[in-house]
DNA sequence: ATATTAAAAGACAATTAAGTCTTAAATAGG
DNA sequence: CCTATTTAAGACTTAATTGTCTTTTAATAT
């Protein structure tokens, strides 16, 4: 598997936050996002924390609290989800799980790999939340099983 | 991470007997592979199996025992292996973990993840053993964390 | 102030992946 | 036939990931 299913939950929740943006939305409960991508409530909250940790959210306790996006959604690349949240591995181990990836002794599929993954770094890195999020409302793409993002635009 | 360790241990595995093919072996115990890549030997006997029971290799009982590619290197792609231990799910799924990838309704990565993953999947499936082999020790590459193919030549 | 709402923190449980160990079956050589 | 060797099969343990639950903290509204 590419990405963690902590990773893979925190870029919908992300791109639910971008979709509510749009809509003027500023700080969102948690709850709402859980419930919307049919994701736990608790997992999501921690996976959320990761986000904010990193500077991608910002959170608000009490009554119309929740979270919030801290930049536009066209300024957040998808890399800075994946990297808060699984790390820079992807984009920086050896295929073959060998420490030291790029040392003086590479192992055989260091090359190809290393071209590799630059294609799929790229891909994250030059995806934007707002990219994303207008594509998925433009084309009515899916973002949980049952949710298409066009859903989105009257449920608030 | 891209692949699981079982896949990254059968791959070495796999690329251990393709450097002991060139130098007219057969059946090599396994014994010996996981001594000379530091793997624990029972883990590696079970990811073995896996890649016997998918005809990559085959495997002789008792004394003068121990296992063997089925094909020459040359005719055996890296994707063969993968796929025998993680399965196609890398070159087939969604990576967002929506269920039915390619589905009426993508999800809004869908194009790019294909493309990505396309290039991933050629990369396993233009990359031969004997490919790896011979470039790994032409180049002197490493094998596991202390072991070099060069290693190889001498020490059977 | 008090009650209500919502995130933070962290303990706990379930599932999956990774790794270990034991016993059984097959083969070679004496 | 008997013993040593080596894979096969499967039970078992450990560790990591995933998911749940409870308690605490902060903010709002009455
Ligand atoms: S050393 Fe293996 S991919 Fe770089
Ligand atoms: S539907 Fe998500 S990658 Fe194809």
């Amino acid at each position: 598997m590419l990405l963690s299913k902590a990773c893979i939950y925190g870029i919908r929740a992300s791109l639910y936050m971008a979709a509510m943006h749009e809509q003027k939305r500023q700080f969102v409960p948690i709850r709402e996002v859980s419930d919307s991508l049919d994701l736990s409530f608790h997992f999501l909250t921690k996976i959320l924390q990761q986000l904010t940790a990193a500077k991608l959210m910002e959170s608000y306790k009490g009554p119309k609290g929740g979270i919030a996006l801290t930049r536009k959604p066209k300024e957040i690349m998808l890399i800075e989800i994946v990297a808060a949240i699984d790390g820079n591995g992807l984009f920086t181990e050896c295929v073959l799980g060998l420490p030291g990836c790029g040392h003086k002794k590479a192992c055989p599929l260091h090359d190809k790999w290393a071209y590799t993954r630059e294609a799929i770094q790229i891909m994250f890195n030059s995806t934007s939340l707002e990219e994303m999020a207008s594509k998925g409302k433009r084309m009515n793409l899916r973002l949980s099983d049952t949710l298409s993002m066009e859903d989105l635009i009257t449920s608030s």
